[in-house]
RNA sequence: GGGUGAUUAGCUCAGCUGGUCAGAGCAUCGCCCUUACAAGGCGAGGGUCAUAAGUUCGAAUCUUAUAUCACCCA
């Protein structure tokens, strides 16, 4: 084994090894074993692996590796959605490049592209995932734009509709102005602009007065259907009921009352736009208002508005109106305003609120079982709060606008005749069927496709081949876990929900495990604006400083920002980006993976993490060094004697094991790794190797009994590291395998990967409490001279000579037992039992209990320095013990609090006065001196 | 305006079915290149657990209020 842990190395070898055997392979056969399934979030298929999947992926995979090690049949379900805009709107550009747009080509021919697209160049994920060690059943990949989910798609939209959940209808939808499309919520990106306040002025059309409405859009007035105020504000009482005469138009528009509107802010007078703004269009539907678009669908000021202002950009409009309006007088001022501007996430237009024909999910009757799912615990949620994120978002539904007016995904299955009738079926000869339409008869299919996250709803049995009735689906279905992010539950987690439960029957999954997200070390979100991204990747890897500097400040949105980029990055990363391998970056997360809302990804630790691969790396390469040519009591005729350390190390195991267990079954991952950390490092690299070698590299006379000792303690070495290595494995799949080939032979097994062996078991038969026990006592000594030790700069080379004193038998017994380890940990050269006869030495003291060490001072150790630091010990014991004493001296609490916590603070008090009583003897001892 | 969550060592975070004068990693300080590991070893320092009341024999942990921050919804 090389010296240094180098991850590039065995990293891809060990993926491709695993892929091409089929590892991660499940069978489809349910009478199997158990099984266990999750269905990865499916990445967009134009998208790169960022530090959120790269997070999500470890602790699916580091799932699935757990559960596949437990003898289930696992499959973890791998895919990529289609995208639709985001798709789209890459292969435009590169037809844009070539100096053409997508209707030179036509929709069919675009396509065509678009499919040409996604076959060479729209894998760049799948790949990445690969790098991560994912153990995706790849086999079974799956495309949202597959013919089967293409066909789930449609069977889905026809019976939707045929049950009167689907409808057509005319209501407010975000629009894209540039992309002319419908988009979702999610990919409206709303965040504070400097705007402005204009104040103006609408006279009342009796001539008795006028109102001062503020608004942040004043173009919107040619389309306003009245003015609102509270209906207790006093100020407006004798207004209600009359009328404006809505300048710049020859429109009149009634003053109303609603308690919607805030009388403090603004004017308190709202002017009420129900085409172009959300709240003002339900306010207009509770006073029936008219709803009057002035808009064209690029945002421009359309044909309904006065013939001034046709044809004008919004923009524009609005400098028109604010001029003229200035000029009749009207404008009363204008203030400063910061606003929450809303922009298409892939355009970066300001979205409007435009009235459209779309096509909608009636929502609320899927809504109610899919509530009733979770309260009856068909579904759990982990942590178990974010149920009430779910219920707040069910109870409060509107239907779901489904349909977008691109080219790119599935194609609304609804054919029109020439006088607007609508057909819905799964292909136009259903349709002709189904409503006995002749040949001759002209139908049009819609020209909209469903939204993608319509077919990301139904992902969970889709992949899995209905409406078919699959092996699959009879084996996989319900899946067990939802593994996903906060910010999706609405959209994606809860429609699954719905669409599981009325299409199958049955819940999609049985637990959503919500976890955190990834933000940079100050707890910012991760943007390619704010030039704070990491590519997980890049960590794998290590990338040099000037590539990522370019990387971070090519092609940017806001160009201005690169300098302040480039300078932040040159300043945080001086020397770029070393490489930790793809198990430190999963470890890293996986010990991140709390029940907290943000992880904060923070340098410091990764790099920490890849220590500790190190540390785990030569720690097994001294364990082989040790082992390998030698009897590790694997034959049938090896005699093996157990050590005190071995005894502990193997109880320390189980308990680790169970830890593990117990934290994977619970997705506290952060525990599992924290567990597997803290036992590697601090007790079985610190303690139990350091011992390993007072047994190895002992020469006693009795060599039939020494031979049998080593061989217990080169078995425990083996056996302990492998399973270490296990335990480990779903976690850091990449070094696990790797030094598993090594050890696992010495253990008598020879097989072809670590991945589809038996997770270790607790085996709570092996926890010898004594060792526990009398391994704490070893420690405590071993400690007690390392700290008098580094008190008084004892060379660490230097071999003492000690001297015990008020021992018990149970002490002598025990250092009878481990004299040659305490020599070699504490670095003694000999150990001699005081007699009262003896005169005793000046010395440093340490106690175990009521066991004295006593390292004679003679030359070594200075008197003052002694005295001090007993007095630091002896008023920090005082303190201790005073506060004991008020306890128990509280007659409530001995009456009180339960016998075992008393009797706990007894015997706590008992041995700090035992421990006073001993340092101050020896501090009077030195006084006297 | 409504809701949710957070506030613990210089930094990043555990601990929160109340009971070892509060734990880890990183950073800091001291000694050490001891043949597994300097990406290391040994030892040390560092916190009135945001603030204030309350419940209790006992509160980082439960209740209420306040402050600050974050996110979601309107």
């Amino acid at each position: 084994m090389e010296k240094t842990y180098q991850p590039h190395t065995i990293e891809q070898r060990w993926y491709e090894t695993w892929e091409n055997n089929g590892y991660f392979s499940a069978s489809s056969d349910a009478t199997e074993n158990p099984s266990y399934c999750i269905m990865i979030p499916p990445p967009n298929v134009t998208g790169r692996l960022h530090m959120g999947h790269a997070f999500q992926d470890t602790i699916m995979d580091a799932l699935t590796r757990y559960h596949r090690m437990k003898g289930e049949n696992a499959l973890w379900q791998p895919g990529t959605d289609h995208a639709g805009i985001a798709t789209q709107m890459v292969v435009e550009r590169l037809i844009n490049a070539e100096g053409k747009t997508r209707h030179d080509l036509g929709r069919e021919k675009f396509i065509e592209k678009i499919w040409d697209w996604k076959e060479h160049s729209g894998n760049t994920i799948t790949q990445q995932l690969r790098r991560m060690g994912a153990s995706l059943d790849w086999e079974r990949e799956r495309f949202t734009m597959d013919d089967g989910l293409s066909e789930a798609v449609k069977e889905v939209f026809v019976r939707l509709y045929e049950e009167d959940l689907i409808y057509r209808g005319k209501r407010l939808v975000n629009w894209d102005p540039v992309l002319h499309t419908a988009v979702s919520d999610l990919e409206v990106i709303s965040e504070e602009e400097n705007g402005h306040f204009w104040y103006m002025c609408y006279p009342l059309s009796d001539g008795s007065g006028d109102i001062t409405v503020a608004t942040t859009r004043p173009e919107t007035m040619l389309g306003d259907s009245a003015v609102a105020v509270h209906p207790d504000d006093e100020r407006f009482q004798a207004m209600i009921g009359k009328t404006i005469k809505l300048p710049l138009t020859d429109r009149e528009i009634p003053i109303i009352a609603d308690d919607y509107v805030d009388p403090e802010f603004g004017t308190g007078c709202v002017k009420i736009t129900p085409a172009h703004d959300f709240n003002d269009y339900e306010m207009g539907k509770r006073h029936d208002l008219p709803i009057l678009n002035i808009l064209t669908i690029d945002a421009a000021i359309n044909d309904d508005a006065p013939e001034k202002y046709r044809g004008m950009d919004r923009y524009v409009a609005r400098k028109a109106i604010v001029k003229d309006l200035e000029e009749a007088g009207l404008l009363i001022k204008i203030e400063d305003h910061k606003l929450m501007v809303p922009r298409g996430d892939r355009s970066g237009a300001v979205i409007e609120p435009y009235l459209t024909d779309q096509w909608y999910v009636k929502v609320a009757p899927l809504a109610e079982p899919a509530i009733k799912a979770v309260q009856d615990g068909d579904i759990k949620f982990v942590p178990d709060n974010w149920k009430n994120t779910y219920y707040e978002w069910m109870n409060n539904i509107e239907d779901w606008c489904i349909s977008r007016q691109i080219w790119w995904g599935h194609r609304i299955p609804a054919w029109y005749d020439d006088e607007g009738n609508v057909y819905v079926g799964h292909d136009e000869a259903a349709v002709r069927e189904k409503h006995q339409l002749d040949k001759e008869f002209v139908l049009k299919q819609d020209d909209d496709v469903l939204d993608t996250w319509f077919s990301s709803a139904l992902w969970p049995f889709s992949t899995l081949g209905w409406p078919e009735k699959t092996a699959e689906l009879e084996t996989f279905y319900p899946t067990n876990v939802l593994v996903t992010g906060f910010d999706i539950i609405f959209f994606w987690v809860a429609r699954m929900i719905m669409m599981g439960l009325k299409f199958t029957g049955e819940v999609p999954f049985k637990e959503v495990y919500v976890h955190g997200l990834v933000r940079d070390s100050h707890g910012h979100k991760m943007s390619k604006s704010k030039g704070n991204v990491l590519d997980p990747i890049d960590l794998i890897d290590g990338i040099e400083l000037e590539t990522l500097v370019n990387k971070r400040t090519k092609g940017m949105m806001q160009p201005q920002m690169a300098k302040k980029i480039e300078k932040q990055t040159r300043k945080e990363f001086k020397d770029g980006i070393p490489a930790f391998g793809t198990d430190a970056l999963r470890f890293t997360f996986a010990i991140q993976a709390t029940t907290g809302r943000d992880i904060k990804f923070d340098m410091g630790r990764i790099e920490g993490y890849r220590n500790f691969c190190n540390k785990l790396w030569n720690a097994s390469r001294y364990v082989l060094m040790n082992t390998e040519g030698h009897d590790c009591g694997i034959e049938a005729n090896s005699q093996m004697d157990y050590s005190l350390a071995d005894k502990w190390i193997i109880s320390r195991l189980q308990e680790t094991k169970k830890i593990v267990a117990d934290s994977l079954d619970t997705y506290r991952l952060d525990i599992a790794a924290q567990a597997i950390y803290e036992f590697t490092w601090n007790e079985y690299c610190d303690w139990y190797l350091e011992l390993s070698k007072s047994v190895l590299s002992s020469n006693q006379e009795d060599t039939q009994n020494n031979a049998a000792k080593q061989c217990g303690t080169r078995h425990t070495l083996v056996t302990v590291l492998e399973t270490l290595l296990r335990l480990s494995h779903p976690i850091m799949p990449y070094i696990t395998e790797e030094i598993w080939q090594k050890v696992a032979p010495l253990t008598g097994v020879q097989q072809d990967t670590i991945m589809l062996q038996a997770f270790p078991s607790a085996d709570t038969a092996n926890i010898d409490n004594n060792a526990l026990q009398e391994m704490n006592w070893l420690q405590q000594f071993v400690l007690g001279v390392r700290q008098i030790r580094s008190g008084y700069d004892i060379k660490p080379g230097k071999k003492l000579d000690i001297l015990l004193d008020n021992g018990s038998d149970e002490d002598q017994q025990r250092l009878i037992n481990n004299e040659a380890m305490l020599k070699t940990l504490a670095k003694l050269e000999s150990i001699t039992w005081l007699n009262n006869s003896d005169n005793i030495p000046e010395s440093a003291i340490a106690l175990v209990g009521n066991m004295k060490i006593l390292i004679p001072m003679a030359g070594i150790i200075d008197i003052a320095a002694e005295k001090e630091r007993l007095n630091k010990e002896i008023v920090y014991n005082q303190g201790f013990a005073v506060k004991l004493e008020g306890k128990l001296s509280n007659e409530n609490f001995i009456s009180r609090a339960p016998e075992n916590v008393v009797a706990h603070e007894r015997q706590k008090l008992a041995e700090t006065q035992d421990k006073l009583k001993n340092l101050i003897g020896q501090l009077e001892k030195l006084k006297n001196i």
